[in-house]
DNA sequence: CACATGTGTAAAAACGTTTACACAAAATTA
DNA sequence: TAATTTTGTGTAAACGTTTTTACACATGTG
């Protein structure tokens, strides 16, 4: 069994509050009985119970991160930036992956919650404004990243301007001189796979090109989908002269689904993406992408948290907005 | 202040332990009461409080997983599959990022083992034997992965035989024609780097070919490390034909080396390694690789936590050594 | 020498649960 | 009908900390 502070106390036959004392550090203690209580912790090899701590201090030192998929670069880096900032502050994150179900996510939320924890990341996959009322409700400070609850109240959020990124990415394509562009992109109820929609039209808009709802794929941010949707865009002579896929995800995919055509990327078919980053020097030799930077946005989100922990006036720090970066290696 | 058991009870005119009991759904309650209680967690919006119960059922219902990168994609699965199973058992994952750094890994094991974690999975980077004894002797279930302990003593593990796969990557490379062989490897005080340079070293000695100190790169697995010594390799004049990468950010590195010297991947150097998944349908153009079934591992660990948690006499399921995938899409 | 002030320690009450034990009432058995 | 068992509930003691309160004692002050 490990020692507890009453073992501790015992071997020196003192109480356990001096024990505690000195271990906290800070309040008054003899310089003698601290010597002789940091001997006997040593000796006894004692290690504080966290979980008792954390239901006399109504704080579990822990922040709740919930992801759609953490083997998906971007949320992999961006839960590395969250870890190591709650790291840095004393205190451990506990990730969950939602898999994109809106279900899992909720009961994430409640276990969570359950868990006491002091603070959650979500980038979430919900639409339900019943839900995101629920979580700003409660005390427990929330930052949402990536994507966004569509309410009219305010709440702290770290992400890319995603409708001017795919807007952006379009017009690099228009500019190349490609006409047919396709866009394959997530559900629409998530912000980022609509915005991103939103700008790859106002892109074609403004340019004066047509808009083909056959080009326009409709899925979700896996692979397969952007698998599926691509081949069912050639099988059904839909050849596009160029592709906006909304995520790496989505262009692997679909990438995948043009070379089984035999068709060459970018030669016959240009992709372009977003967060395909460039750290392999693989993946971006032909994929210029808009990256977002995953790890900083991580790191702002748990920034938010901890402000928040520490100083109760500071209560909603709107919004915070990041610049991507556009990759284009080969160019 | 979110409601307490006592709240209820009071709301009720009962007792706590009656409120406990409905919850805990494994003692005797009446229905007419029961229906009350549950009536009453409805309207007061009851859910307990982890925290109290931890402390109380001496388990936190939470697994710790350290690695040294979660932005890598091997680690990134393995951690997916380690929380899907943690959460289909009742459990949350805590993820830890060690970054290759021993003390920071040393730090994060104090933390889980204050945080009362059920079990832990450990991706270690670390040599230190006294360090891997307090682990195994500690209660709390560990199952390393990846990389393991060198010591005598049993223990649980799940992983590849490195040096097998190492020998047949570079069997491979033989097999092709190449002669003069580059590897580059992690730190040899890590087993997974140590054995791929072995099985690279069996393949050469019984191929008749010779060992040249030259083109042994040891390194760490990180991007950069692969980059540095496949350039140092270029500028001293000692091009291989073909490079066996003991991991994929290597592999990245180097082949970014590769082509800063204006070589080409794979015709003036071919290259191969771990773990460089064909998931995006991209890496794997011209990586021919031995790709670990991360995910699995994940999967296994976590098994063999939640059986030793669940069965007090399964102590030492010995070694999980699974098989890893040839990935060679253009040949 | 009375009195305030300062210092170190102990005792005890939380934090929110679960559960062993006790016991009355109801149901069953002899 | 008496004895026994079953059933439902309450009481209170944990789990391992932190912190408030109180108090004993020393030191300094007029």
């Amino acid at each position: 069994m490990a020692p507890r502070l009453v073992d501790i106390a015992k071997h020196l036959n003192i109480s356990v509050s001096t024990v505690s004392r000195v271990i906290n550090g800070k309040d008054r203690v003899s310089d003698e009985t601290r010597e002789k209580v940091l001997k006997a912790i040593k000796e006894l090899n004692y290690s504080p119970n966290e979980i008792a701590r954390s239901l006399r201090n109504r704080s579990s030192k822990t922040i709740g991160i919930i992801v759609p998929d953490i083997s998906n670069q971007f949320f992999a880096l961006l839960s590395k930036g969250a870890e190591a900032v709650a790291k840095n502050n004393g205190y451990l994150l506990i990730l969950c992956n939602s898999d994109y179900d809106e279900d899992m996510e909720k009961e994430y939320l409640e276990m969570l919650t359950q868990k006491q924890v002091d603070g959650i990341v979500i980038a979430t996959v919900c639409k339900d404004e019943k839900y995101f009322e629920r979580i700003l409700d409660s005390s427990i400070p929330t930052v949402f990243v990536d994507n966004l609850p569509q309410i009219k109240r305010n709440y702290n959020f770290v992400t890319i301007d995603n409708e001017k990124a795919a807007f952006d990415l379009t017009q690099h394509l228009i500019d190349k001189g490609y006409k047919e562009i396709a866009v394959i992109t997530g559900k629409l109820q998530e912000t980022s796979a609509l915005e991103r929609l939103e700008g790859w039209k106002r892109a074609m808009k403004e340019n004066g090109l047509k808009i083909n709802n056959d080009l326009i794929g409709i899925g979700d941010f896996k692979i397969e989908s952007g698998y599926k949707i691509m081949k069912k865009m050639l099988e059904n002579g839909k050849k596009p002269e160029a592709l906006l896929a909304a995520n790496n995800f989505i262009a692997y995919g679909a990438i995948r689904a043009i070379r089984e055509k035999d068709l060459r990327v970018p030669e016959d078919i240009y992709v372009v993406c977003f967060d395909a980053t460039d750290d392999t020097g693989l993946m971006s030799i032909n994929l210029p992408s808009i990256v977002q930077p995953a790890e900083k946005i991580g790191e702002i989100a748990l920034d938010i948290i901890i402000k928040r922990l520490n100083n109760k006036e500071f209560k909603i720090f709107d919004k915070v907005i990041l610049e991507p970066t556009f990759i284009n290696v080969m160019n």
